[in-house]
DNA sequence: TATTTTTTGGCAATCGATTGCCAACTTAAA
DNA sequence: TTTAAGTTGGCAATCGATTGCCAAAAAATA
């Protein structure tokens, strides 16, 4: 033993951990009852079980979860990869996820990929270095492959893909019906009188802002409404992108009577700047709708017709999904796609009835 | 070997995850040499090395975290508790640290206390349970002793506090200077010409509540105003709350021409909403000053005067500090306090000059 | 009382990487 | 050529919990 470490143990109390062995020695039995005494095996005597279990917690003993981990070849771990974690959407999916994690003895660990693909791969592969039971994830912006998706299958762990999905990948899926709720609110433009409405796309490699103007267009036609190209704006997806966008929209000869902001409610904040600054009245000369229900929709003024795609519940329905479905269950079982409803919700910014 | 794993491997190919034993045999060395060769030992001829680590790369080798883990009794792993992941602050608090350890190879676990004494105490156990390296800890607003922090101390396991902070406890920390900043934003009131300043306090068992309370106080004092109790309204720390206590101060006889909003900015929106209704003006009747700068305060309107915190930068401090001062370090040197001075944002609804 | 069945609990291998110690080998110096 | 110093790499123990297998003991049955 090296003295240094001698002296410090002689400065400071010995303090090392207890382990079963310690128990079992204390007690003259076998380190092997302890161990099954401690998980509660019907195969050690109820009386052995509870001295052991008292000795256990007098001598202040805790699991060596590490020990375990390696033994057991599974860590009760979750990874969740998220563009970012700091991002309305995203915290309330992982503080849903934790909401359940936690009553079920499960570890959630966190990583963002920036929105930068070759980040997100170095994320996916640090999980599966880490053995976690499951990954978690919403992809990246930033177009690039999916080998690494499939490498998370070929090390045989558990994969849910949500909202920003893979669609080719054979995966669970939790997601939001982005087709269906971008209709309705086109859809409800529509009922309010707005004749010309533009829309701002997000990136098109992702399925969810494809399935956005899918939406967009099914309106229109349903209704219909010609589609106009010079209405859709490709990569509007921030706000200050969307609010460059809206000043050539204002702009033009004909300009638009309404703006779906189909990206995101910063988007949309970014339009109704715009629209201000103009001196163009909302939701009078002017229809705005966002997506994602982000808090200050409520509080802009005019407060803003967004879509509130559950979040919160989301993050617990992807939690409830891995622990239902796929925890214990056979890794080749046929995966699930669930797809959640997102709501409009109608603010001042739309309603000119 | 039981039958149904059988089955199952001639069903499915084996997978097996290569080890460095399969290395070793392969290649006819000792398994020594290909960990030490990983591990870039200097004790291992460079010829030798690259052999091992083209082979690895060939094998498609991947360090097993676990038994790693538990050989080397660490597990690269933070913990952080903070009471909701998904409140702007500490979101941008774990997206700040992420940024840090991402880069050193360490795992972050989440967990959120739900400003539950209890559920805090649950947490900290888990992650002592886990052997984590370090655990990030802001403290939850019900009242508890620290007995559990102590713990984590008496665990060996290195502990920084942020924001909310047991003072009495000596460990690391990371917190906002609350009392000069609130002093500065009650300076900016009075400057301002504002005289009658009311104060929405937060829950006074927490120390930051405590420390803004003192600012307010001795910036009253700094200018000879007078304290008066009938302004100062305990717990009103939710938008509700304030809102409540914001009706009743403005329906005095001699209402507050100002109002600090000392527990956060929902809190001043709280305010804002209801001068709004009542038809007093912002900021010419009533002046508001918020605290921590959430996205929102610059798109109401009037804008909202608040105090940045600086959260995200605060983040990569924390991680920072634990890489810099603690990770390598004795257990016992003396802890460090970080204080980071916020930043006041005056905004419109305080500049009536 | 003899035999079978059921409980109870110990032994030892296992999970895979790490590392102290020592041996073999190479190179340099005498 | 001999000795000393420096490299390289293998052996085996270690981290602590888990679990299949087997044996001893106890209980139930014949």
């Amino acid at each position: 033993m090296p003295k240094n470490i001698c002296i410090f143990e002689i400065m400071k109390t010995p303090q090392k951990r207890t382990t079963i062995y310690d128990i079992a020695k204390k007690l003259n039995i076998a380190a092997s009852s302890v161990s099954r005494a401690l998980s509660n095996s019907s195969k050690v005597n109820p009386a052995t079980k509870a001295l052991i279990l008292k000795t256990a917690a007098e001598m202040n003993y805790q699991q060596n979860v590490m020990a375990s981990n390696l033994r057991k070849g599974s860590n009760r771990t979750i990874g969740v990869v998220v563009p970012r974690i700091n991002q309305g959407y995203f915290s309330n999916i992982i503080a849903g996820m934790e909401d359940i994690t936690y009553n079920k003895g499960y570890n959630l660990i966190i990583c963002q990929s920036n929105e930068l693909h070759s980040r997100e791969v170095d994320c996916v592969n640090a999980l599966i270095n880490q053995h976690v039971n499951c990954i978690v994830i919403s992809i990246a912006a930033e177009q690039g492959g999916h080998e690494h998706l499939q490498q998370v299958l070929d090390h045989r762990i558990r994969l849910i893909q949500f909202d920003r999905v893979v669609d080719e990948l054979e995966t669970f899926k939790v997601i939001n019906d982005n087709e269906r709720a971008s209709s309705e609110a086109v859809s409800h433009l529509i009922q309010q009188g707005y004749q010309r409405i533009a829309l701002l796309e997000g990136p098109q490699n992702l399925d969810i802002f494809r399935q956005r103007k899918e939406g967009y267009l099914s309106a229109l036609r349903k209704h219909g409404l010609p589609v106009l190209e010079e209405l859709m704006c490709e990569n509007a997806w921030t706000k200050e992108l969307s609010a460059e966008a809206t000043r050539k929209l204002l702009e033009m000869k004909n300009p638009p009577d309404a703006i779906f902001a189909s990206t995101s409610d910063f988007s949309a904040l970014g339009v109704l700047e715009v629209a201000t600054q103009m001196g163009i009245s909302v939701p009078e000369q002017l229809g705005i709708c966002g997506y994602s229900n982000e808090p200050f929709t409520e509080i802009t003024s005019p407060s803003i017709t967004t879509i509130d795609q559950y979040s919160f519940s989301m993050g617990k329905t992807i939690a409830n999904l891995f622990f239902q479905e796929m925890e214990v269950a056979d890794l080749h079982i046929e995966p699930k796609i669930m797809s959640i409803k997102p709501k409009l919700l109608v603010r001042k910014s739309t309603q000119r009835l």
